[in-house]
Order: structure tokens, then C-alpha cells, then sequence
DNA sequence: CAGTCCAACGCAAACGTTTGCGTAAAAAGA
DNA sequence: TCTTTTTACGCAAACGTTTGCGTTGGACTG
């Protein structure tokens, strides 16, 4: 690449017989001028296969033409992993579109936010995307401080202030599994949750609550139980449920994971499902249609999830004039084997 | 962003008193410069906390500091994409080690190869990792004579002469899979290809049958099945497999999604796995160790196999001595419950 | 002590664009 | 026909670095 000189605005302009500037404002089509000479400029750019140096139109102007994403490497879970790259995708797709670049980078827990400091510092991104995961004050006020377009992935909580975030209606999903249950003709549904605190989890817990009210039901905070994620952890709660409400006819589950193990204990108790348990989980995560039986999920479409995040960071680059409402993506029941009719 | 103006060398350099150049030459490294100045300098650095415009350092000396990663996005395989996301991981370790950037970016097939094409002609990246996917003649031939660096993730087939490609060892992952099912006591493996004619499905096969004739068995062509993808497909063949070869008492999937419908087709005829029929599945999957029963699988690392992409590709970029050798990941079994001791 | 050398740094050009300002020629108005 | 406006373009500075070359002053030779 260096051995041979790239075919520069000069070399075209020289060809052509015209100023260096001419050249740029056709390219640009920042100022008047003749149909004729603008036929010879392109034309000579299609001969000499002129690209434009980017380095030193940033160098200009100021922007670079690329957005950041910072993606959340310290997720182990696999599967959310799988989850996330649609959403890349679509961020990609967008970028593309605009005729922008997407610089990818992760943060560790270690150096949090150091990347993306450099990033915005060294001028190499016009604007970044990032997971809540991602955040911290320190990171905010250098952001804004900067005035510098970013939006978040995912509900921060209330300590952040700012709405350019996107995230999945969580507490439409709480409302929609209890719903699909009673539908199905389940009438005591619990709640397994990873951890109360959680700022989704609360929404999920909030639209759990209200579904069941607005239907009659008065759920008790019984009903809401801190699963964990392993294994036998999950184990005692099943045990524990069972041995205690055992009018317990349905199980909201907050991720595949503990779907599964739940799955495993059941079957293990000769528990049938959908029969005398129906099963739904959030997220529908590939692998919810493999396991056995195959489990019904709330979805969102994680593909819109990450347009959505890059087109409003574009609002947001281009003109200042972003409506500050953040935004969340609808749900829905991907209706499977693990729930069913019970009349 | 832009209403401020960002502190440049000229800044520090006023700052201590010296000449813009001999801030750079700290910085660089470049020259002999007196410990005093230098003090002075790199203090004034951080009091103003500088950072480098990376377009201005590009545009002088002609690299971006910045590598392209080409992903797939093409393959709608939500497990591929989770496999693929772990070599992305280790892809941007490295590059983040060495002080660069990764920008990543989507092939579509309409425009294959347009956007790496636009990516080295416009002088975005200094090198680029690309999926055999994504490589095409002209895209071969503009990066070679250009002398452009890049390496490809999977191994090309014959028509490319190049050596600078990272894949798994597909050859020796057929000698270990028939290896694993005869130390358990299996002796009539038979190994499910999606399509013979693709140069990774041609070495497992090679391995396959090198593995099998080594131990005295003498595989015949109708041990090598071509069964598609999709379920009914492999209904049929599944079928015709235990009809015609009753003899058979193992299977070796060439993924997990055929393994799944092959362990739901022997379920459905109540065959016992693994007792009746063994089965061990290429690509360990998080999908695999879920299913019932678990799969044992022919697995490698795929961290490794990006972050061996990348040192290679860096190899090219540093230094032209890069041996020209292509790498081979080895596999590795997992050993699950769809395979067991049969003594 | 005069000459040589080297360490330490300054000067200015260069990288490839963009853009404000200026100006000639052409078109329009009188 | 002469003035005014507009069209079409040239000139040169600027963006923030790097780097070849030049210039000092002092330390070192002999």
C-alpha cells in the first residue's frame, strides 16, 4: 500500500486542468459550477479510480465519519452474546447506509471506560454507542461535558438522568407472560427473577404485579422469587415452591438459563409440562426452541432494538434537534410446547 | 464536541516554551531530547490531557492505526454467530494491545467485497480479517497488488493460492471423532456432511476415513451421507440409514443442528442414545451441552483462532517477514452423555 | 586553544482535504 | 452601452502531525 502514491484530488484536478478546489466542491457539490467541467472532474475520478483520503477530511472538518460500539465482553453468557450480535448487525446496517464506519471495542471491567475515553479524545468516532453495563459517572460527565452524541443500550438506573437510551419494555413483557398464562387458563403464576434489584427486573416484577391485578388476582410478594442462576440454587427454590404454595400452577422464568434448570428439575420430579406446569421465559434466545419441550418465550426484536439505537444516535450527530424521550422496544409471546390450553 | 477546541502539541509546546516538533519527538520516541525538557513536556501533557489526533498523525505518515474485521451477517446461523463472537473477543484484545482500533463491518452478498474495497482504497484500515465467505477474485487481487495485508478466518479452497489463512483442523477433527467412538466401543461410525463438495467438509471426511482404515475398518462410500439441513431431510436419511445399514451404531454430525434433528428423529423411533446409537456432533455449541441427552463434541478454540488471526495479521502489518504458512487450530472432544462406554 | 563532533532543539515543508475570500467573465438590468 | 449582479472558479490558509535539514552551544579531542 505505500509503494504505490493513491490517486489524490491533485492528480485529478491537474488532469482535468482546474484548481484542487474545483475538485472538492464537485465532489462536495458545495458550490456552483458548469455541467461541463463537473462531467470532466467525475469523469477523470472514474478513470484515475479516485477515493477520497478520509484522514485529511477529518482533518478539516472535524468528523470522521465512524461511530463506536462498545459491546459488553465481560457477558460470558453465550447466549446473550448471540442475542447482541443481531443487534450489530442492524447498527451496522444503518452505519453503512449513512456511509459511516463502525469502530468496535470492548471494555473490561479493569479499565472501564478508558477505551472509550481515548476513543472520543483522540478524535476517531463522532459518536458511540454503549451498553448500561458500560457506564459510570465518570464516563457520563466526560461525555456530556463534551456535548458529545452517545446513546445507551439498555435502562440505567435512576442515578442517570439522561433519555437517549434504548432498552425492551420490560414491563410490558411481565405483562404479557401473565397474561399469555392466563390465557391458557393458568391461574397462579410466580415470578422467578435473577435478582430483585435490577432495574429490568423491576419493571418485569411492576408489569407481573399489574397484570395479575387488573385480572382479579391478588398476588402476594410470595409469588416473586429470587432464583438465582445456578443450578441448585434454583433447585431449593423449585423444591421450596412446591413443597409450599402448592397451588403454584405456572412459572415465569427471567432468562433460557434458568428456564432450563427448572425444565431439569421438573422432568427429574416427574412434573409434566405444560400439564401441570406451564413454562414461559424471557427471552428468546435460540435456545428456547431446542430444548424439550420447546419453551414458549417473550421476544423483542433485537434486530429494531439496535436500529433504533443507531438511528437515534445519527439524530442526534447530524442535528441537535433530538427529541429527548427514550425508547422502548414491544414485546411478544412466541406462543411453544411449554404452556398450553388446560380446558 | 466541536465547540471545543481540543489541545493540541502546539498548545503544550507554547505551554513549556519549545517548538512543536520536539513535543512530538517525546512522544515518539524520535530523537534525543534532555531529560529536562522531557519532564516538562510530558507534565504539560497531563496537565492539559492531551491526546493525539490520530488524523493528523495518519495523514503524514499513512497508516490509521486501525485493522477491519468483515463479519458474516449473511449466516442467519444464530449459533455460528455466538461461535463467531468469541474470535471477535480475542480479534479485539489484540488490537487493542498493540495500540490499535478494530473497525468491523458487514458483507452482504449484493455488494461483496464493495465495502472492504472502499475500507483499504480510502486508507480507513491497515490490514483486515476477512471470512473465506467473503473473499472474491477481485477482492483477492486488489488487496495483493496493493500489498495490502489481510488474513482469512476458514480455509479457502484450491483456486486460492495464498497461505495466510487461520482455520480449525478439520481433518484431524474427523480422526478424533471416529477415535473417540471406537474407544468407546462403537465400530460402524457413519459421518453426516451437509455438502461434500466444501473444502472443510472434504477434510473431515479425509480424516474420517484415514482414522477408520488405520484401525483395520474398511469404510465404504455409503459411511459418508449427505444429508442437508433441513428436518425432513434428515428424517429421510436417518431412515434410510437404519434400513440399510443396520449395522451402524454411531453418528458424527457435522453440526449441532443436524445433530439435533438426528436426536429428535431417534427419539421419535425410540432408539436409545447412546446406548443403541452413538452420536458426537462437530462444533461445540452452547446449544450442544443442552440438549437430552448432552452432546459430546468435536470442539475448538475459537478465542484462539481469532486471536491467532490477529498476531498473524500483525505479523504482515510490523513486519513483511511473515512466514507464509497457513494455521491449523486444534480440536479437541468434549465428551457428553451422547456417547458412552459400551463394555 | 583551535578544531571537531555531538547532543538538543528550531524551522518549515509536507500529508490531502476544505473553505473563506477574491476575481474574471458572462449574464442581466438600465 | 454601461453598470450591476451572478456564475464559475482560482488562491491560499488551515486542520494537527511528522520529519529532513539546519543551527546552536557545549564537550571533547589533539
Amino acid at each position: 500500500m505505500e509503494n504505490f502514491m493513491a490517486v489524490t484530488i491533485k492528480d485529478i484536478a491537474k488532469k482535468v486542468g482546474v484548481n484542487p478546489s474545483t475538485v472538492s466542491r464537485v465532489i462536495n457539490g458545495t458550490a456552483a459550477i458548469s455541467e461541463e467541467t463537473k462531467k470532466k472532474i467525475t469523469a477523470a475520478m472514474k478513470e484515475l479510480d479516485y477515493h477520497p483520503n478520509i484522514q485529511a477530511r477529518s482533518l478539516v472538518n472535524g468528523s470522521t465519519f465512524t461511530i463506536g460500539l462498545v459491546m459488553d465482553a465481560g457477558n460470558s453468557d453465550a447466549y446473550a452474546n448471540t442475542f447482541f450480535i443481531k443487534s450489530v448487525t442492524a447498527i451496522e446496517e444503518v452505519t453503512q447506509r449513512l456511509g459511516y464506519n463502525l469502530l468496535i471495542t470492548n471494555h473490561t471491567e479493569r479499565e472501564k471506560g478508558n477505551a472509550v475515553r481515548n476513543l472520543v479524545l483522540e478524535h476517531k468516532i463522532d459518536g458511540i454507542i454503549l451498553p448500561v453495563s458500560g457506564i459510570t459517572e465518570d464516563l457520563i460527565s466526560l461525555l456530556t461535558a463534551n456535548h458529545f452524541p452517545f446513546v445507551v443500550m439498555g435502562e440505567p438506573d435512576e442515578s442517570y438522568i439522561g433519555r437517549n437510551w434504548v432498552d425492551m419494555d420490560n414491563e410490558e413483557g411481565g405483562r404479557l407472560a401473565v397474561n399469555h398464562l392466563l390465557q391458557c387458563g393458568y391461574r397462579h403464576p410466580v415470578l422467578f427473577v435473577e435478582n430483585k434489584g435490577t432495574i429490568f427486573e423491576q419493571k418485569r416484577i411492576r408489569g407481573f404485579l399489574e397484570e395479575l391485578r387488573i385480572n382479579g388476582l391478588s398476588p402476594s410478594k410470595n409469588d416473586i422469587i429470587e432464583s438465582g442462576v445456578n443450578r441448585t440454587e434454583i433447585a431449593d427454590k423449585i423444591k421450596l415452591l412446591l413443597e409450599t404454595y402448592r397451588e403454584t400452577d405456572s412459572i415465569i422464568c427471567t432468562n433460557n438459563m434458568v428456564a432450563y434448570h427448572v425444565l431439569q428439575k421438573l422432568k427429574q420430579k416427574n412434573i409434566s409440562v405444560p400439564e401441570q406446569i406451564g413454562i414461559i421465559t424471557f427471552d428468546n434466545y435460540p435456545l428456547a426452541e431446542y430444548l424439550d419441550p420447546p419453551l414458549t418465550a417473550v421476544d423483542i426484536d433485537t434486530y429494531l432494538l439496535g436500529e433504533r439505537a443507531a438511528s437515534t444516535l445519527f439524530d442526534m450527530i447530524k442535528h441537535q434537534d433530538r427529541k429527548e424521550e427514550s425508547i422502548l422496544i414491544e414485546t411478544k409471546i412466541i406462543a411453544r410446547k411449554s404452556t398450553g390450553k388446560r380446558w
